[in-house]
RNA sequence: GCACCCGUAGCUCAGCUGGAUAGAGCGUUGGCUUGCGGAGCCAAAGGUCGUAGGUUCAAAUCCUGCCGGGUGUACCA
């Protein structure tokens, strides 16, 4: 419909105007119609011409376009359109079916990305869960999404943490060793010596029991991730390691040096400086490949592994942003495609109302440790439902923020049933799946479908739907959908309470209406990865 | 110092590809209530959209300065 009004527009604003003009729609305030347009404002303010003229001029044009209802002139000169109560009921009917316009691009998605042998903390659940929300909203939109994670399997952290196994006594959680190990380097010269030593045998893997204690805490590790990722239902298709990537990156480095990477100070560096970044150390001194490096050879494993794909986005905190601009121009230097293909996508810094945050201070609150938490609030506000809501709770309290900024996390908040929260919206599915269960299901077919004014705004509202996960898919922000499945809620509530539906003379109707409005929430709340149970 | 991000109601946030009286939730105050699951609905109070300018018919939205916060800034990841 848009699309249609769109090119409705755009004709007559050539024919009266010679605008070769892209007409915005936009959905305006309920009481002004259900499209509205600022086209004649802009082409007034072009020519000089008077904007109500313009519009006035337009709307005549577009008279007798069958699927509206009304066109009106409003403000400065908006052109605003009403459909038909036909047109409006049509749309509300299969509005849960989208359209597909990434079908059968193939999608690389990386999230998540804890390191082995150290705790998984809040920062990464966060990151799990927008990622694997990404992924489910570019696979509403037909794409074939491959989801990937990357894992710190070497270094000073594994050391760390293998030097707290050899010390400490067995059977404790694995980042606690990392905990002890991480002190020990800090505080005892000796510990510290020892570290370094065990993190050449690591590399080396010459050392039988050190060899044995990496590969149990790497097992434990993932066993780990694995167990929290069943638990929020998220997974992961292919797992890349940080080892895997070295003999790809010191080679591409190599290559390409000194055409794209120069030497300095015994480093290769690449100079972001040219291009108004930061110069970075991509080979240390010591000839080892740094993080950047690394990033450069997991660009190309994935590139070997997924060679057609049409996209490629990394999802990570912030704060590696520039970081992330700096591989991505060295990259694009040897291969611009590719580079082109790639886009960082940044989340925000996670904390909690509580005071508590993710590890960059220190002190750590694990992603285990806030689940928890958060079913022991759930199961003790709510004993009936705590623990089938809680998960609904993390994820919707995470994902209706914007994607980027900084979030605050209100654990009590995201648990209640009441206000925008998850429990909310499942509960609303609940809610509208009882009626639906409760009606005969003997639905005698529609011969009228003018609606009545609660009626007609449910429907708008239900009719917003594609058009919701359209943009949220262009813009890969999934909050746009949280803010709209509680909005539809809202709207439906609010028809709920003036319209009885079960035993209505208009319940044919208005069951349809309800059954389109709970299959919008299972699929929008599926996107973002929260189940809408038929009962609570 | 430089670069990037951010500053909207008491709190947590939408709105930011410029448009019509700046919207929600929580909290506060008042009302509806023998209900198809009221875990809801209606209403009120609460905002110089950090600040000072600029561009524009139109600025929370774009540009600049300043203030405040976060992050990054050569061999960590």
């Amino acid at each position: 419909m848009q699309g249609e009004l769109k090119k409705a527009l755009a004709a007559a604003a050539n024919k009266l105007f010679g605008e070769n003009a892209e007409p915005e729609i936009t959905r305006p305030e309920e009481k002004f119609g259900d499209y509205s347009t600022n086209l004649a404002l802009q082409i007034a303010q072009k020519s000089g011409k008077d904007p109500h003229q313009t519009a006035q001029a337009l709307a005549q044009k577009l008279e007798g376009l069958s699927r509206v209802k009304k066109i009106d002139i409003a403000g400065p000169g908006f052109i605003n359109f009403t459909l038909t109560d036909e047109v409006l009921w049509k749309a509300t009917q299969g509005s849960a079916q989208l359209s597909r316009p990434l079908e059968g691009q193939e999608i690389l998605v990386e999230f998540g990305d804890p390191n082995p042998f150290k705790e998984m903390h809040i920062g990464h659940l966060y990151s799990y869960i927008v990622g694997d929300s990404i992924a489910k909203l570019l696979e509403s939109a037909g794409a074939k999404v491959r989801r990937l994670s990357y894992h710190g399997d070497v270094g000073l952290h594994v050391a760390k943490a293998i030097w707290g196994m050899k010390t400490q006594p067995e059977g404790q959680e694995l980042g606690s060793y990392y905990a002890v190990g991480s002190r020990a380097y800090e505080e005892d010269p000796k510990a510290a010596e020892e570290i370094i030593f065990i993190n050449e045998r690591v590399y080396k893997k010459d050392d039988e029991q050190i060899n044995q204690l990496y590969e149990q805490g790497k097992t434990a590790s993932f066993d780990y991730f694995d167990q929290t990722l069943s638990q929020l239902g998220v997974r992961t298709d292919k797992r890349y390691l940080e080892s895997e990537t070295i003999t790809a990156a010191l080679e591409f480095i190599h290559s390409n040096t000194p055409a794209i990477f120069k030497e300095s100070d015994g480093a290769i560096i690449y100079e972001g400086e040219k291009a108004g970044l930061h110069t970075r150390v991509f080979i240390n001194s010591r000839g080892l490949p740094t993080y950047e490096a690394k990033d450069l050879g997991l660009a190309e494993l994935k590139h070997r592994d997924y060679p057609a794909v049409a996209r490629s986005i990394i999802i990570t905190a912030n704060e590696q942003s520039e970081y992330f601009k700096v591989m991505l121009a060295a990259l694009r230097e040897f291969d611009k495609d590719l580079a082109d293909k790639t886009t960082h996508l940044p989340h925000g810094f996670l904390s909690l109302t509580s005071g508590k945050m993710s590890s960059r201070t220190g002190d750590i609150y694990s992603a285990r440790s806030l689940l928890r938490d958060v079913e022991t609030t759930a199961k003790n506000l709510y004993p009936d439902t705590g623990t089938k809501t809680y998960l609904a709770a993390v994820k919707y309290g995470f994902l209706k923020h914007r994607l980027g900024s900084d979030i605050v996390y209100d654990v009590k908040e995201s648990v209640s049933l009441e206000g925008n929260s998850g429990p909310y919206l499942q509960y609303a599915h609940a809610r509208a799946h009882g009626i639906l269960l409760k009606s005969d299901k003997t639905s005698a077919p529609l011969r009228d479908t003018s609606l009545e004014a609660s009626e007609r705004s449910l429907a708008r509202k239900i009719s917003e739907y594609p058009e919701v996960v359209e943009r949220a898919v262009a813009e890969l922000m999934p909050h746009h959908i949280a803010n709209y499945l509680y909005e539809l809620a809202q709207t439906f509530n609010r028809f709920y309470e003036s319209s009885r539906i079960i035993g209505d003379e208009r319940q044919a109707l208005r069951l349809h209406l309800a059954k389109a409005y709970a299959d919008i929430l299972k699929s929008g709340l599926g996107i973002l990865n929260i189940s809408a149970p038929e009962r609570i």
